[in-house]
DNA sequence: CATGAATGAGAGTTCATTCAT
DNA sequence: GATGAATGAACTCTCATTCAT
């Protein structure tokens, strides 16, 4: 029963995510996920009771996929050197800046947008400041090895964070070219790197 | 007459862009705006067809007043040093981020990413742009007049306005507060300031 | 002021009857007749309370026309052969069935199927008896003369009628070409024509 | 499952044909198919998107149920004379002209208007040229077996539907009785039926 | 008289949610 | 558990009709 109930799960959830990262949040209604999934419209209430939970669910599943991608990765740059592990940072956050179309993102914005209109927790606040905290021990630690060279880690993480941020807004709604990205990374790590001037 | 129509006109955008900033843009209906303006159902038809021509419409008379605004502004700064222009500039960014509830910003976000997601044009990308000229402008006069250290005004200008972009969003789905505004205005500010490190 | 009111009945009526000639009697609304005569919408009211009295103006000012030429004609015909009349009156007929667009037959059976519906009298049995007896007489007229050789002009008149009205209508759903109607009206006529077989 | 739907669906239609029929085409709107089938507002759309898909289908059944109903005759018409098939064929008409309220003839007369209006097919002609194309038949057989004496079968055929047609919206629009249709009926069969006068 | 803005009743349509099978 | 037909609330939009100017 219950293996089959998480198959199940798991269908709606593929098809759902689908749905969301065409729609957004706002727009899906409990029909699109109904249509999308093949599932009956009564069998989706016996999981799900809104177009929220379905959304909540979806996030979570796609924050433990990460999180363990970045198990493995911080399992295999485990002896890895602090430029490595930036490089591996920024690549990461250069993909989600333009996954575009593919990205739940929208979604995620839109709803972290109701929930702070409606004063909830949306579980932004936690993904935001723990990207913060990664990218400011990565500096930390760079710096006390050498490679690089920044007195302030804090504010260069905190600063480097927002700009990040802006991109991704920035590729939802004017669009950005990948260039443009590395330009802008690439810009900013002359706060820290050996800056041969 | 025509008069007429532009006071009833003025009522509805009013009352329209409080129903937009309280509730965002997707989930305001045509009713919302009918009950928020007093107006009768039919009678908002004879000014608007849809909610997203109302939207465009209040959005387009809060540009205007910007750019009166904006008028006044350079009027009165028409002889200041580029210090001060900077910071009469900083600081309408900086109330443009902390303005929250009363603000169309979460509206106009959520417009935005429904026009990119159907290829339309939602005006984002024009105001994003004309923000970062601006800024660019006042960093090169700076420049010139010595107040300011900057070899590429434009690199700057760019990415000083992607986190400025990442604070405007981050302010709306997570919060911020405005020390800590303050805290990045002043640290990106060491750019081109001469750093007395 | 009656002379001007006359002149703007005048006005309503003729775009009036444009608007039901191609559109038919039901779906036509106070605003297409609004819109099509240049009037504003409280005035139309001073003259007509709804699209039925506007109709049966439209109806009426045409029966006069009608009559009127029907006047004019038989003056002319006054002293015509009774072969003469009676290629008038089909001709007159073949206008009817096929005029197609421009006329307002469909308008008026739809009009005159509501009546039936409702018990209400639209004035289609007066026109259509009126005709009935206008080629009754003519064929009795032909019969003295010896033109033509009918026993009962009636019957014949009534079952020509039916026949005609048939084109019409189908004239109006299903389509009929010239070429058949004159076919059909000839073939009527041997029923009172010297029959060279 | 299927069964369920068919029962509902016919549920459906036996009520939209009497709205049709006491109403007509035009007038008919989903509110009223709701309230006289006693279905919910939105049950409705899950069959039907429209009054004209619901008319069409109405439309479709009642033609099915004639034509079981021909063949049914013709069955047990099968070795009858042509004087005998034509009385049938003339008794069908009759009842049809004579159907009054009952009848959808008024709504496929409006049908069939707005379709010539539009350009769109109603199956108005159809039923006609079939109808016309039965008469011929009857009338070639009767011809070939003596009974009859027409020369030109195709010619009196046209003629009586056209006939036939017109008493018919005559019926509906200025009204007609019995006895003038059997009237009109005995007159039109003197064309092949050994006169004796 | 004439205007056209304003009203509100009502039709069309969609969707979350329930419930008998 | 699973299904999908059925419900009804809510929204969009149109029009006949009124009324202040």
């Amino acid at each position: 029963m219950s293996e089959r109930a998480d198959v199940k799960r798991q269908l709606i959830l593929d098809k759902a995510a689908e749905v969301f990262a065409s729609k957004g949040y706002r727009s899906v209604t409990m029909k699109d996920i109904v249509e999308a999934s093949g599932i009956s419209r009564g069998g989706l209430y016996l999981y799900y009771e809104s177009t929220e939970q379905v959304f909540l669910d979806v996030v979570k599943s796609m924050d433990e996929a990460e999180e363990q991608n970045g198990k493995n990765m911080s399992e295999s740059l485990k002896n890895a050197g602090s430029a490595e592990l930036l490089l591996w940072f920024l690549k990461e956050q250069k993909k989600e800046i333009l996954k575009g179309k593919n990205s739940l993102s929208v979604a995620m914005y839109e709803y972290a947008f109701e929930c702070k209109l409606n004063g909830k927790n949306s579980g932004a606040k936690h993904r935001f400041e723990t990207a913060t905290q990664v990218l400011e021990k990565i500096l930390e630690r760079g710096n006390e090895t050498g490679e690089f060279v920044c007195d302030d880690a804090k504010a260069i993480a905190s600063n480097m964070m927002y700009a990040i941020e802006g991109m991704k807004v920035i590729a939802r709604t004017v669009g950005i070219s990948e260039k443009k990205v590395d330009k802008e990374l690439v810009y900013m790590m002359r706060q820290f790197m050996g800056v041969e001037e």
